[in-house]
DNA sequence: CGGCTGTAACTTTTT
DNA sequence: GTTACAGCCG
């Protein structure tokens, strides 16, 4: 009696730990046991953490850590929910599948893929990759020769957003490429000799991937990866797409323990197939789902979330709601209108050193914008005042030239069928173009597993002239291959391409800088598939994962894309470049609905902030789309921020002149959030 | 055939 | 600032 009393309690008491602090609507998310679940969160409504708190549920009533499937937008989001889970059940939680769609389809592919016809080596090809290949199964057709034909990076967004929204290519065209229509039978034969070219060569791209998966789970190997899990949680389900709605729905079938978290407000990935469609239908397509919303904001204060409601309300969605805060109080968002970007840069440093001075931290503070570019200005800004800062989104360290030279290098160790690395390797070479590339790789057979061996064995013959540099090419690969560890396998590759940057590049050395420092994370890493792999499937987010990181006891700004920011949150965030043209995006504006995904990207923005808002607009600024004399132009304010929206602002006009003391008075004007205030209150209680 | 130079046209967001 | 290509030279 005593005993079975003790241990009710402490299942109890457990059963506190993962209750603790949720409201009624999250608390019935996380005990729910009857199957399909979907979980509608609007913005900082807790939904990380009640998912969190589901699978630490699932595991302290006796669900096998490894049985559970827990699917997020990134590595990062999984990794956090995990590690918080962690600490509610122990460190059993660590063994929770965890990860984006594209991740486990890789680890999956690489047991299972050899039922749907995948090699288990297979190489994974980045977006750019993708490119290339396209373009040389292109050459091989000799096909688009005229002068209008699509380049390589549409190609690749076309084919992607076919085969994601699995809809007709002539269709595809005709709806999101309709300059592309006269094409469509030259395209539709390059997409052919694409896939082919992939299989031969052991290749599969990020579609790939998700395809694959989709396919063995219609296998009879698909029921060992089905019978794999107990449970399957989603995290963002507003931005996946057909493919990944299937692959959930083979996964866990009608009535099987699905837990759908998202937010139709917030979907912005429709460029990439996306569509809340799924999120609609979910009660369609599993009949005996519960449905729970959450609209409690426990994030911003009462007055951002009106800003932010105000800009959703001009399209609410089918699951409209509206964000309300727990507590009263906390400053309007102010509306900058700035003369000009330098205006808006010199604005933006003003505000985030005054915020520092007030006790907020460079770090809880955020800079978000619509595009990569955006930021260049402010970045100068930043240093010349030396503002240290971090930037998120944008370009990527993986994406520099110099970085893919080394990885292909590597990738031919690794998959000697690669095919797109050889070529993009032998043009390393001096001497070497693609015509010399492409024969040397028809003379070893890159078709074949043997191709590397080919290669040290026989040199292949080219022109004398090259045979020197091919030569040490040759060393550096056999080197390479010799060497037991990832990190020492980069190192003598990076040897090689010290010699070969010198006249290639005139900034040799800075690039050679950036692969010591990808030779130092290959260090880290044990197995070069999975090394490779990840640096595929999960780049390293920011310039300062990879590349010169700030100290971790120094403090700097966040500058980020919209898309990056997704389900992150600032204590003080500031937007910039609101104008018409950049938020929507004038790219977007041919539809309806790209117009509508522009408007929940801005709101996707403003609902990052905690305490404090501040929205600028530069009305003249560089448009990079006319080459002419004068390059800027004149915009206007975000259509979002007209109207009613806008009245949830304060206004304030900055000019590039006198804009400092505009400036401070704005900035003097707006009452101090103070955040030690806040962070002392958990003391009192 | 490949590398170099000048010219012209294009630049969203991410796995 | 970038990329893709035509034209020219080795």
């Amino acid at each position: 009696m005593i005993i079975a009393c003790s241990l009710r309690r402490v299942s109890f008491e457990r059963m506190f730990d993962w209750l603790q602090g949720l409201n009624d609507r999250q608390r019935e998310a996380v005990e729910y046991d009857g199957g399909p679940l979907l979980v509608v969160a609007g913005a900082g409504t807790g939904k990380t953490r009640t998912l969190t708190a589901r699978v630490a549920r699932l595991i302290a009533t006796g669900t096998a850590a490894d049985r559970v499937l827990l699917l997020t937008f990134s590595r990062r989001a999984a990794t956090e929910m995990l590690g918080r889970a962690r600490s509610l059940v122990g460190p059993s939680a660590g063994r929770v599948w965890g990860g984006t769609f594209h991740a486990v389809a890789n680890r999956l592919l690489r047991e299972h893929g050899a039922a749907v016809g995948v090699d288990p080596c297979f190489g994974i090809l980045d977006q750019a990759d993708a490119g290339e290949l396209m373009d040389l199964v292109r050459v091989d057709l000799g096909a688009g020769l005229e002068r209008r034909f699509p380049r390589k990076d549409t190609l690749v967004a076309i084919y992607s957003r076919t085969v994601n929204s699995q809809v007709r290519l002539a269709q595809v065209l005709e709806e999101s490429f309709p300059w592309c229509r006269e094409d469509s039978d030259e395209i539709a034969a390059i997409f052919r000799a694409y896939g082919e070219r992939k299989r031969e060569h052991a290749l599969l791209d990020y579609d790939d991937l998700l395809l694959y998966w989709r396919a063995l789970l219609g296998t009879p190997r698909g029921d060992v990866v089905r019978r794999q899990f107990d449970h399957v949680l989603v995290d963002e389900y507003q931005d996946t797409n057909e493919v990944q709605g299937d692959i959930l729905f083979s996964l866990c079938g009608p009535a099987g323990n699905v837990c759908a978290v998202g937010d139709d407000a917030q979907a912005i990935y429709a460029f990439r197939a996306a569509s809340p469609k799924n999120m609609y239908e979910f009660p369609v397509r599993y009949p005996s789902a519960r449905v729970v919303t959450l609209d409690q904001n426990y994030r911003s204060t009462q007055p951002i979330l009106d800003a932010a409601n105000a800009v959703l309300a001009q399209s609410p969605g089918p699951f409209a709601k509206r964000l309300w805060a727990g507590h009263t109080g906390g400053t309007r968002p102010v509306l900058a209108t700035c003369s000009d970007e330098a205006a808006q840069a010199g604005y933006v440093c003003d505000s985030v050193l005054w915020h520092r001075d007030q006790g907020v931290a460079l770090r809880e503070q955020a800079v978000l914008f619509r595009a990569g570019h955006h930021s260049d200005g402010l970045e100068l800004e930043l240093a010349r005042r030396n503002i240290p800062f971090v930037k998120y989104g944008g370009l990527r360290y993986l994406e520099a030239a110099h970085v893919k030279d080394l990885l292909c290098l590597l990738r031919v160790l690794d998959n000697p069928r690669d095919e797109v690395a050889w070529h993009r390797a032998l043009c390393l070479l001096p001497g070497v173009g693609p015509a010399t590339a492409r024969r040397v790789v028809d003379d070893i057979d890159v078709r074949s597993g043997e191709a590397l061996h080919r290669f040290l064995d026989a040199p292949p013959r080219v022109p004398t002239a090259v045979e020197p540099p091919l030569a040490e090419l040759r060393a550096a690969l056999a080197d390479a291959h010799g060497q037991a560890s990832v990190g020492t396998q980069v190192g003598r590759l990076r040897t090689f391409c010290a010699g070969v940057f010198e006249h290639r590049y005139p900034d040799a050395d800075a690039r050679l800088g950036d692969l010591e420092r990808l030779e130092a994370v290959a260090a880290r890493s044990d197995d070069r598939a999975r090394f490779l792999a990840d640096l595929a499937l999960d780049p390293p987010a920011s310039t300062g994962d990879l590349a010169g990181a700030p100290h971790l006891d120094d403090d700097w700004l966040v500058l980020s894309t919209i898309h990056s920011a997704k389900g992150c949150e600032w204590p003080v965030v500031h937007v910039i470049h609101a104008s018409d043209g950049n938020i929507p995006a004038d790219m977007a504006l041919s539809t309806p609905d790209g117009l509508d995904e522009e408007r929940r990207l801005l709101y996707v923005a403003l609902t990052r902030a905690r305490h404090s808002l501040v929205v600028s607009a530069p009305l003249r600024y560089y448009h990079r789309r006319r080459g002419f004399d004068d390059a800027h132009s004149y915009g206007q304010l975000s259509r979002f921020l007209m109207g009613e929206a806008g009245a949830a602002f304060d206004p304030v006009s900055v000019d590039s002149g006198d804009g400092e003391l505009t400036t401070d008075s704005a900035l003097a004007a707006e009452p101090a959030p103070d955040p030690v205030v806040g962070a002392l209150e958990a003391l009192w209680q």
